[in-house]
DNA sequence: GCGCAAACATACCGGTCGTTTAGTACGTAA
DNA sequence: TTACGTACTAAACGACCGGTATGTTTGCGC
């Protein structure tokens, strides 16, 4: 079901898809879930993971955080080719916002995630400034949406070039690219 | 139909909810175009315009071109939320989807602007570097993946914060804040 | 071996899908 | 007056939708 929810939209993908999918009748399927709601509720809380660093270790430096937040999209990126070959990032995109349509508090959770993974950011890079590994003159709380930004950014690496390891490439290079510029 | 398929999905929105909103009924529909398909592209030729700086002119400092993308985006951001209320960008970039996906000859064409916005970006990067107005020690080719990134992001921005305004005015604080860091 | 849920299959429901068809109203030109 | 193209309506088409009711099989405690 997440396959074909990633590759096509909430309303192209039927009861009947899924059912041949799994080799099991549609009446197995309304055995587990009480409606196609449901089914896809249970597919995105388990399958539609993002940016998850979720448990940021905020005692770090910059240059450690990226090292991590590399380390972590290189993760997500290659779990996402491993099931959506063409289109990638669209399909990943697309698989979020019927989340966001259909799924109602998914959006608000993932919202507040958005925001929190910012202010994580904007800590760190004050603690780097304190500690004298960048520059002092940096608007932290706007630089790390910048830094937020190229993360995201990352689709449309992958969308511009289409393979997973070169898109992780360009991503190291654009944070380390960054963290330069703002090296003290 | 516009505001149809940028609210719902391609295959959400029916045939019928298209008569129903402009006001004739199916037959009048099939008159005028084929198929669905061929309605949705006409959808798209006609109103998905995107970042369409296209005609840059390169011969302009890295600070001229910053307030020109500023300025752009500004208009572009003004005119999504014209058509589309709730979950603003959530719904552009799901029409966008819906057009790779139904429409493979946009996917193309918009991949292809995608790249050439990069090089144009690097392009007057290098020549701000000649000219003296930033530091030389920058990789324009991945400071200019980093500018798009963060033009990219003005949709993370509107979905955090919900207001075109205020959208508009961190991207263009975003913006300053990376060019502040490149400066000589 | 028996009883009995749980796990599945089968068959069907009303409704809606995209698409097609037959027919009508009307302007224009022969 | 006739002919014909355009723009449209109304109705119907088969296919498939999500969902339900009702069987049948399976695994497991006893």
């Amino acid at each position: 079901a997440h396959g074909l929810f990633l590759n096509r939209s909430y309303e192209a993908v039927s009861i009947n898809d899924i059912s041949k999918a799994i080799g099991f009748t549609k009446g197995a399927l309304y055995h587990h879930f009480r409606n196609k709601e449901d089914l896809f509720k249970a597919v995105i809380d388990k399958y539609l993971k993002i940016y998850g660093l979720t448990t940021v270790n905020m005692n770090v430096s910059l240059a450690e955080h990226i090292q991590q937040v590399v380390e972590h999209s290189k993760l997500l990126v290659k779990n996402i080719f491993a099931e959506s070959q063409p289109f990638v990032p669209v399909n990943y995109l697309s698989l979020f916002i019927d989340a966001f349509r259909h799924y109602p508090d998914f959006f608000n959770e993932k919202k507040q995630l958005f925001q929190t993974e910012i202010e994580h950011i904007k800590i760190i890079m004050d603690n780097a400034i304190k500690t004298g590994e960048i520059r002092q003159d940096i608007d932290t709380s706007i630089m790390a949406m910048n830094f937020f930004s190229i993360t995201l950014g990352i689709a449309a690496n992958i969308f511009r070039n289409e393979s997973p390891e070169s898109a992780a490439n360009l991503f190291t290079l654009q944070m380390n690219a960054l963290y330069d510029v703002l090296k003290k």
